[in-house]
Order: structure tokens, then sequence, then C-alpha cells
DNA sequence: CTGAAAGCGCTAACAG
DNA sequence: CTGTTAGCGCTTTCAG
């Protein structure tokens, strides 16, 4: 019932609590033998050492936390994955946060780390999020902080992001050649560097196409379904509808599907479509799906083993380490 | 790292660390001005109590695990929703703990809980998951344990479980109805209490609707997709080709989809598939699929508020709160 | 090679 | 109303 700890073991072993404890760290000044006894006793008691003693005396958790939006969401789920792997191997645990979107709960949860819960933070910031002051603050009480995908330019540390501008502009680009001459974009914030960034992939594209831009057809999503469904029917059947559309969250891939079957309109002929997104569905969908597609399990990884490095040496700089990885275009049915 | 603490909080207001600890409980004991003062500069100053040594003190982590096997499946990220969504209620932070479907992953992860890292626990067990002395020991070691979708029979706990065995008995009942007389059967494991009683529907079906039952025809998928897509097409072109299908979980789809179009069978004319799944997209496949959805946020709701409840009083008795909430069966084009 | 003891930061019982 | 103090379980000097 109650929980072992040292002192039980040393007593069932006759021996002292800091003894245990060095056996156990392996340390140089125990015996084999002692060791080895300590083991296996330990096995048999089934004792366990408390982590937050451990955290409290050693003031380092072996904690590291992923901050992102939702964890319904291919990219985030792989990215995940790709940090797990990196943590297990250095005896890390992963606290995953979940934002939601929402920019209160982003600074509710960094400021919950000031009290040390977590060695380092992995992030990926919220739609509504512009400001920095919460994060400043944290990376300031010594806490390192990696971004990836979604960064805030301004703050000064490694950044893990795919190459949103010149996704952005082949996506555009493929739809511009495959006979689109009026495309709408699908935003999902107007402060967020992925979406601002393949924003000005489009726009370069467009321009340098000479396909007339219009701001009527750049739509900005918000966080709410229901919301998301009226504004892509509105682009759809408005006076103005556009023949192609990119989009820029995995998520935006239903509504506009749905959107285009009631409204009769078929894809790819009525509609082209590109979306960014991890979707394992993409080439099932009906039509299959056109996608920017990013390599989300290594960007987690990347992001993982830069953040585990400035752990390991406090002088290691990451804001020289940022890195872009390249996005793959693959090229579907609903744009061909 | 700079990381303030009460000491210097006492310091700054002149107070003793007793009196702050009591204002930040909000104590009787302290006057509304000094509790005023403390929660002021502690604001000012960016004090965040260290959580691990709440813990070891107060002997409760205010953390709960989430065991799963995978995050990368709507099930589980939907699940996680639904318990954050009461954690946070509560105050609690909730740890997600990846097995990857691994038995020696899932005995290490709950080996790590004895130390006392989380106060309870919600489980959903791996595939390989047949044995249940990790289980019973940390809950013999007094954690609460709760599960969630994948339960494992003979431990004596709260179980939030769908109608697995009439999903299945649906499902297939469904199939004979649209004509299929052949119908195959993809499980993920041949422990897997929700594999099994849904197997069990599928059987009980085919006797009532005297279909003949071909054991050949139920595949073990494994945890490898390259080795599924093999299973999958072995089937498919085997000589006893299946005219329909039953599939266990959400994974398998992408697999099934691309068999058959490999094969030139076309869904539904030459197979009819159902699958268990929560996949957001499955309105929008090619052809859209007929699932079992099963309420997977809301599962994940009522197995964290009964967690909660036996972590609030001991002596409530969780092996008499589980509960059988219904999926919900959805007719789409994959079946018609 | 082993043991004793001083904390890590916080809470709560007890004293004033 | 506020202060003092004894630990929570563990690690790590320092002594032996």
């Amino acid at each position: 019932m109650k929980n072992i700890n040292i002192k039980d073991l040393a007593r069932e072993l006759n021996l002292s609590v800091g003894t245990i404890s060095k056996a156990f760290h392996d340390s140089y000044e125990i015996s084999e033998d002692t060791k080895n006894r300590v083991l296996e006793t330990a096995r048999r008691l089934n004792y366990v050492p408390n982590p937050y003693a451990s955290s409290l005396r050693g003031r380092r958790s072996k904690n590291i936390a992923v901050v992102i939006p939702e964890v319904a969401d291919s990219f985030f789920s792989l990215a995940i994955n790709g940090i797990e792997s990196v943590a297990k191997e250095k005896g890390y645990h992963v606290l995953i946060c979940l934002t939601h979107e929402s920019f209160e709960n982003e600074k509710t949860i960094l400021q919950e780390f000031q009290g040390g819960r977590v060695d380092g933070v992995l992030m990926s910031v919220s739609r509504e999020t512009s400001e920095s002051a919460h994060i400043l603050n944290l990376m300031g009480n010594g806490v390192p902080l990696v971004f990836f995908d979604r960064v805030l330019d301004e703050i000064d540390t490694a950044k893990i992001t795919t190459d949103d501008f010149e996704s952005g502009y082949k996506a555009t680009e493929h739809l511009i050649q495959q006979g689109c001459d009026n495309i709408g974009f699908l935003g999902i914030s107007e402060c967020l560097s992925i979406s601002n960034r393949r924003l000005e992939g489009y726009q370069k594209a467009l321009n340098d196409y000479h396909v007339r831009y219009d701001s009527q057809q750049i739509i900005n999503c918000t966080n709410d379904a229901v919301q998301n469904d009226i504004l892509i029917r509105e682009l759809l059947q408005g006076p103005n509808r556009p023949n192609g559309i990119v989009a820029t969250v995995e998520k935006l891939t239903t509504p506009v599907y749905r959107a285009s079957e009631a409204l009769g309109l078929n894809i790819p002929a009525d509609l082209k479509f590109v979306c960014f997104s991890n979707l394992e569905t993409a080439s099932i969908l009906n039509p299959s799906l056109t996608t920017i597609t990013q390599p989300a399990f290594e960007m987690g990884k990347i992001a993982a083993t830069l953040l585990f490095k400035s752990l390991e040496k406090n002088d290691f700089n990451l804001s020289k380490e940022s890195q872009v990885v390249p996005s793959r275009f693959i090229m579907r049915g609903s744009t061909i």
C-alpha cells in the first residue's frame, strides 16, 4: 500500500540511505557486491525512487514540455512521436500541454513552468499569439525553449520550420499552371508565422504569374468549425467564386470538401484544392488530395535534439541553430 | 536559473515563509491585507511555487497519467481532449504516456509510476497486453486506475467501454443485409478485449444469418504497416476473396482502400467495408466510409471523472462504476 | 568502501 | 494574526 522509499530499503539491507543512493547511481565508491545486493532487493521490493524528491534535490526535473495548440492533428501527433523518441533516449519525460489555440491558455501554461516543472520547452504557438512577453519571461528564467513549425520571429532561439514561403509559392504556382485564375487562400491567423509566410508565397506566385490578387479571396479561418463552414460557404457561393484554393491547415480539408459537395461544385473540375496536411488519408479522399506534407516526425526529432543539447551544455547557443527543413509537394487528384 | 522561491518572497515582504504559504492557500489565519500584499508581490516577482516541493511534502503529485498505445489516432486524441477537460477543472496535470503497442513499454511506464509520479492512471492497454501483473502491482500500491476502451477483464476496476459486441454484430449484420456472403474480419490482437468482443459480435451475426464462417477470413493485423499491407493484399487476392470486411481500428482504413485500388476492386461493388473509426475524413473518402464511431471525448471525460472521484474519496469503489457507452453506426458509401 | 548529515522548497502543526 | 520548525525522499559533501 505504502510506497516503499529509500529508507525502507536501507533498513532492509542494513545500509545507510547514502550508500543506497550511490549504489543506484553506480558510484565508484560502492563495491560491486553491495551494488548488486541493493539492485536486487530494490527489484524485489519494487522500489522506485520518488522523482519529485530527486527533482527537488537535484534542481532538474527530467521533464520537458511540448506546448502545442492541439493533439487531434496529424502534424502535431507525428511531431510528438519524434520528440518522444529522443526524450526517451535521454531518460526524460514529455509533458504534453495543449493550448487549444488560446493565448490565455498558452500564457497560463508557460507561467506554470516558472515554478521549475520542466527543464525545457518545445513549442508551437497558438493562432492567437502575437506577443512574446510570456515566452521571454520564461526564457529569462533560464528555461531553454525551441520553436517548431509555428514560431515567433522576434524571439531569439532555435526555430525548426519548413519552407513555408516556398511551399505557399509552389502550391499556388501549381494551381495557376493547372489553369486557375482566381485563387482563394484559407489562413488561420493574421499573426501566425506559418500562415503569413505561406500567404507571402501565395502572393508572390500570383504576382509572378500576373494572376489577379484580390484580398477578398483571403479568408482568415477561426477556431470554430461551425464558423469556418460558414466562411468557406460564403467564399464558394459568393459572386467571385475562386476556382482554386490553397489552405494552410489540415483541419480545413473536410469543410472545403463538404462545402463543395453541398454547393454542387466538383473538385477538381470546378475547384482545385491544395492543402498543407499530414493526413494519412489524403490519398484516399474523394478526390485524393494534393498536399504540402511536412516532415513532422523529423521536425520533432530535430527540435528535441537541439533542446537536449542546450540542456546538456549551458554554453550551447540555441539562437544559432535554426533549421528549415523542406516539405514535400504531393500532387494528387484534387488539382489535376 | 534564478527561480525565485518562497524564501525570497518572505525576505522581500518581511514575513515568514509559513505566512506566505498560508496566504497562498487562502488560509483563514491570514489577514486580507497580508494576503493581498503577498499575492501582489508574488505576481510582481513572478513567483510560482515549485510543484515538486509541494508534491514531496503533500505526497500527492496533482498529476494523472494517460497510458495509451498511440497518439496519432483520432479516437485517442479525442479521448485525451475529454480527459484534459476534466483534469483542468480539477487543477491536475495530464501526463500522456505512449506504449506504441508494446507490452514492454507498458510495463516500464507503469513501473515508473511506483515512485509516486502520478496520483492515478487512465489506461487503454497495448495490443500485446495479456498479463495483468504490472497493473495489479501498481493498483496494489494504492494508485487508482480506470480503463477506457481497451480493458483487461480480469482486473477489478472501472472500465469505460463501448458496446463492442453489439457494434461488431451490427456492422456484420449490415454487410449481410447488403448482400455480402463472405465477410472478412481484421482484428489487431488475439488478446485485446475490444478486438475479441467485436469479433464475437461478428461471429454471432454470421451465425444468426447462417452465413458461412471461415476462420481463414479472420486476420490478425500487426503493428507494422508494411506487414499489414501484405496481409490485406493476401486476403484480397486469395482464392476465397471476401466481399465484405469489418475492420476494428481506424488505421486499417488506408491500407484496405489502397489494396482494393491496387487490385482493381471497387468499393462497394466488389468489396463492402465497415471500420471502427473516429476519422473526421470518413465522410469525404472515396467512397465515404461506413463507420462505427465511438464517443471518444465523452469516454475520456467519464473515465477521468471517475478517477477523480476515487482520488477525492478513498472509499469510492471504482469496481462498481464500469460503464458501457453506445457507439454510433454511420452508414456511408463504402457499404451501399 | 560506508555512514552521517545538510539541505532542495514547501506545508502544517504548534507556539506565540 | 504571524512565526518557528520538523520533515516529505533524495543526493551529496565530508568524515571515518
